[in-house]
DNA sequence: GTTGGAAACATTGTCGACAATACTTTGGTC
DNA sequence: GACCAAAGTATTGTCGACAATGTTTCCAAC
């Protein structure tokens, strides 16, 4: 017997479009890092590896495009994303922009309920075990992501769809990159607290100003991490020189 | 002799790709409501329009989906766009956001190149005939929009590529009905010329606040719009159930 | 050894046909 | 007359093959 949830590549079981299912295959193996940044695209090979023709996988690309995990030229195929350092920022400066308005509608909006949840979300991001360790931050997608959830809150349904839809994948799949700073998971945590607190007192005016602060907390320590990375590489390449040349 | 551009359906004579071209194609015919809001889009009956198959003509339904010029639904197709009024509102207040912050950055970041012909731009806007009638606003795109050459110039590529290439169509469709609002024209003009005042005078937080402004008065003038034209559907409903039936 | 071009190769773009799904119409029954 | 069902029709999803374009490799000339 044979589990259809054990075959990977198990063609449209449930109705849904071949299309739609290499297109969130593709999509998680992007987000994940396991098809690397700024590698090409194969359509055939791709294809041969999911077993399907390059019809539906190139329907699959052209959405990827639209979420700016893929990149694509004409008449020369597509890549995978990789923002340059300048572009991560760019991108961190529309989140304040957006996620700073999404986070004041939902003071203004969101439910009783919601915000209870919404706290239940941030005790079950406490418990995890690598929160605990101070090495990451609890790294889960939809529901479970305490930013998906203020802005499912803010009530402004094209917004959502344009975070959580289009640009969501692309800030997660940074996200797993840069989460691991230490002493950010924990200052994180306290950031988002505090945004609670804010929303919960419907301080729409505060809320927005502490998501905004929070996210550019971020953006800062993507900064450190660049200017890390760029230190490591001078030295690498500077030893690089001295030896194996 | 045949001059290519008397054809309207040449294909690719400059090496363009079909998708493309039937891409744009339909774009303009989207945006100018030469295919009406709402109805549904044949990819057969477009196919053989066009002149094309479907591969591509399928592509091009893709991007334009990207555009939010078209919404599909798998198995069924793609229809036209028709944006409720709370979804134009909600666009309309996400570009309060964007667009604000991209006029903060133009102030900052213009060169006093791009600053001047920015005033050239708004001059031109003067001249045209339907501006000084009071019936319209000069509906060019592109480097001649006001919006589109700040967003430009805020230097954020990124936000660029967003405001420019993915909503920008959706909102010139909707501005192209309700341009001709009265007085709407000249008082657009007006702020117009008080936000690029701020943004010669470097006023990155002044440019920022005119510019919400300013979306937000269009915001209300499209609320007007719907207020009426939901009064005058009354009126049309009551007077067809008095006579027609 | 390097540079230029030409041929071979691989990849993307396009096409027409077939399969699967949704919609319509027709017929029947209550 | 209205509602449900089933067959038929039309549309979308998928496929494999061919054409057009880009890339690489190899050879020759400088």
């Amino acid at each position: 017997m044979l589990l259809e949830s054990e075959v990977s590549t198990a063609p449209q079981v449930d109705s849904e479009t071949l299309s739609e299912h290499v297109f969130r295959l593709i999509q998680a193996a992007i987000v994940k890092g396991e098809i690397a940044p700024g590698s090409k695209i194969s359509e055939p090979e791709l294809a041969r590896t999911y077993g399907i023709s390059r019809g539906p996988l190139r329907e699959a690309i052209h959405r990827l495009e639209g979420q700016k995990l893929l990149v694509r030229v004409p008449h020369v195929g597509a890549r995978v994303v990789s923002l340059s350092h300048a572009e991560l920022i760019e991108l961190y400066e529309i989140r304040e922009s957006l996620e700073g308005m999404a986070c004041r509608l939902a003071a203004e909006r969101m439910t009783q309920h919601e915000i209870d949840e919404l706290r239940r979300v941030l005790e079950l991001h406490e418990q995890d075990a690598a929160f605990k360790a101070g090495v990451g931050y609890y790294q889960q997608e939809g529901d479970f992501d305490f930013h998906y959830r203020i802005i499912q809150g803010s009530g402004n349904r094209t917004l959502a769809k344009l975070l959580c839809d289009e640009l969501y994948q692309l800030v997660r799949m940074y996200r797993l990159q840069f989460s691991a700073t230490p002493n950010r998971p924990h200052q994180a945590f306290a950031e988002h607290h505090r945004i609670l607190d804010a929303i919960a007192e419907r301080d729409g005016e505060l809320a927005e100003l502490l998501m905004r602060r929070h996210i550019g907390a971020s953006k800062r320590n993507i900064e450190r991490h660049y200017l890390a990375q760029s230190g490591q590489e001078a030295l690498a390449t500077s030893s690089k020189t001295r030896g194996d040349s």
